[in-house]
DNA sequence: CGATGTCTTGAAGTGGTTCAAGTCACGTGG
DNA sequence: CCACGTGACTTGAACCACTTCAAGACATCG
């Protein structure tokens, strides 16, 4: 599970105050490395990388960016998780990715020059702030930088993909077990348990993600607590039976 | 409505011969040219980027590429019309796009190198295969092009999003109205009739991207003609009301 | 002109929603 | 430390949108 660094609390929590600065760290030492932008550079190319990254701290229930915001940065998550979610003209949200420590948020703005979602973190986390400007000049210098750029790009667009494979073709069962699922195997290529963690977001969140309800959620946790696949609490879960619920995700089997 | 010109039909179909390679074309020359990748490069530009660009003929039904081939090109389709689909282990198909004159595919497999979806020729189409390897040696000399490619793929990025929220907010009959003002605009901006057009996919294909059946799709068609919006026969599409059509897609009116 | 695949229409069934009460967790203040 | 209040979650019963199953109509093409 991701240690929280403890934070004061901030009582100034408006949109402008939320992003706060926070002093320079290197890229070289992060724990995040492998997955991130600079994944592969040079020591020199490290720190030229370094030079161009702004700390950031945002708080919970803060928006990184929001819809419509002209397009300046993209952002490595550093510590804490974040959901990207559009909001229609009459109101309705679509949550579109749930982000965590290590993944890369804000490419949505490249093609308007304006995001074209919201951006908003589900507990206090630091982001690394990229300016885009500054980061299309190291591309020329650094090609590996580049190629790994379009690479992390390239995953986002397969991973929603996926997620609509989920929302048009499976039932509800079976999006929640892979919703966990992949939720596990996330965690488990940062290093933590695959099998006990805690969830960021709410049913709220995890139902309108899926496209479910929040009833929905309950009675299908109540569902797979009875099966024994998965002890959950609250917002801590436990998945007792990973590979029925990789099979179940899959539609291998279906549970009545 | 785009003019298809008539191609002999190929009596082998298979996979490998039906990605046939046509002559040399110039990309300044064509009319989908400001969609397109070389959009706003200079004319020495411009013939640089004609070097690297092969075109190429697909025949109705045939893959593009296929899920797990090896990432080598993208294709900026040049005529006709594409889906891309995903197939998970067990055999759901979900289409994530359908794709016209003028867009680029197979941004999916940057990632892994290897393409993380199948890309299917609706009709009988051309494409200008851009070998990904002399693409990236291009965009190191001409910084317009990067940019605009990463413009294309946002937008990708955008579209996707904008599914999701399709997939998980509206209703059937909302969906349905959604997909076609889409395909309207699309047509539009490509300079072809806003409220008169082809449909190049199936029921079923239709059904598949909306998470519905072909039932529900017959259905909602026979609604939206009794109440005078559409008028549909087989797949020809005429949108007789399309501001209520809009309205209905982004939830503001339903019809019962 | 018949065969085949695609699309439409009808009737019954059901998974998930909606509406309405609870229950639980947690922070606040007495 | 416990009572209270609030928001998050759970559970139950009724309903409905969409599916499923089944039949029939229509288009297309050898």
């Amino acid at each position: 599970m991701i240690a929280i660094a403890p934070l004061q609390s901030q009582p100034v929590r408006s949109y402008a105050s939320s992003v706060l600065p926070l002093p320079r760290q290197q890229c070289a030492g992060c724990r995040l490395h492998r997955f991130c932008l600079p994944t592969g550079l040079s020591g020199i190319q490290n720190s030229q990388f370094d030079s161009i990254v702004i700390h950031r701290r945002v708080l919970k229930d803060e928006p990184l960016y929001k819809m419509d915001d002209p397009f300046r940065s993209i952002y490595a998550i550093r510590l804490g998780h974040f959901k990207t979610h559009q909001v229609s003209r009459n109101g309705f949200e679509q949550i579109a990715a749930f982000h965590m420590a290590g993944e890369l948020v804000g490419l949505d703005g490249l093609g308007t020059d304006r995001h074209q979602c919201y951006a908003t973190a589900l507990e206090d986390s630091e982001v690394c702030e990229i300016p885009y400007s500054k980061l299309e000049q190291l591309f020329t210098e650094i090609p590996p930088l580049l190629r790994q750029f379009h690479r992390l790009m390239s995953e986002e667009l397969t991973r929603e993909q996926t997620a609509m494979l989920l929302l048009g073709n499976l039932r509800a069962e079976q999006r929640f077990a892979a919703f966990l699922t992949n939720l596990s195997a996330r965690y488990s290529a940062r290093g933590y348990s695959a099998t006990s963690f805690h969830l960021r977001m709410s049913r709220e969140d995890i139902a309108n993600y899926l496209g479910l309800t929040i009833e929905s959620i309950s009675r299908i946790i109540a569902r797979l607590k009875a099966r024994g696949l998965v002890s959950i609490s609250n917002r801590d879960v436990e998945l007792l039976d990973l590979p029925t619920l990789r099979a179940l995700s899959i539609g291998e089997l279906t549970v009545h």
